[in-house]
DNA sequence: GCACTCCCGACCAAGGCAGTCAGGAAAGTC
DNA sequence: GACTTTCCTGACTGCCTTGGTCGGGAGTGC
């Protein structure tokens, strides 16, 4: 249930590229930009290529770009391409999972999680990041109580 | 952004315990009924312990049950008792990570992502479980389309 | 005192995470 | 065609997590 470096530092690669207007843009100025270990940020760049969302060229003048429209990348597709499925349990896809006896409805909320977490990262485009125009959902859950806490309890309700 | 089998076991052997009429419940007993190593699940029941969520006694007619009632348990109780918290990016919460430049709006983004995890996982108590009788917030998210597809991408828009 | 059950630390193999290093291969420039 | 630039890629590393197993110790009930 946590985000990695990897695709942290993917999703802030891919909005650095939604924001430059126009031609290649070197894997060195992204690595300063979001203060990101170059050769690590390298390797990052591949996999965003070998999955289709960017595009590069060698050479002087060389760099990276998109390869889609950035209101057309949303940042699941990001993480998608660096972590693989957005919400696997033990490994395997939630709906896949055979549980027995009083844990069966168990599957449905990892269903449910996992559709939760897609209802955040499938609609949340680059785009949107570089015009800081986040989708109403996103301040739906922000504005939410408690969401800017760090761990919020159910413990203290019984406990207090 | 996976549920470990570690996690999927402490939530099923808690359901078991919710399911659990009266009186301790050994631990093999619930090994059994889930199908969780015996040694491995001693390890989880004991964490479990730790944070509060479940009592235990020893020696003949000992075993585990539910420090609280089961309708006040939610799964997030348990997902963080041993797994910590629920959504981290770079094992720092979301609130706490300052981003520059074109990637400011991204805090907020991983700080919806957390709140809907949140808005499923503090919502489903073991006893809604035990009667199989989820919230409606899971019943809305597993029936959005695609909440049952393996992989929703959007790659196929634009490759299409 | 004896069986039962939880408690708990030590250990282990495999794999992931977060990089670093070294070199090769295309693309442009002169 | 040499030379620089920049991406491409595999190999390697150190550390930590995951998913367990093993063995013994300690409290509980009869």
């Amino acid at each position: 249930m946590r985000v990695s470096a990897k695709a942290d530092y993917a999703v802030r690669a891919a909005v650095e590229l939604a924001a430059a207007d126009e031609g290649p843009v070197k894997g060195e100025r992204l690595a300063e930009a979001q203060k990101i270990p170059l050769q690590f940020l390298e390797h990052i760049l591949l996999e965003l290529k070998h999955s289709g969302i960017v595009r590069a060229r060698r050479g002087a003048k060389g760099g990276y770009w998109l390869a889609r429209p950035a209101d057309e990348v949303t940042i699941a597709d990001v993480v998608r391409a660096v972590e693989g499925p957005i919400a696997d349990v033990q490994s395997t896809p939630p709906e896949a999972i055979e549980y027995s006896g009083n844990a069966e409805p168990l599957r449905d909320v990892w269903v449910a999680v996992r559709a939760s977490l897609r209802s955040v990262l499938e609609v949340v485009t680059l785009a949107d990041l570089v015009k800081n125009e986040l989708p109403p959902i996103v301040d739906e859950m922000t504005s939410q109580p408690g969401a800017w806490q760090a761990s919020t309890s159910t413990k203290e309700m019984s406990q207090g």
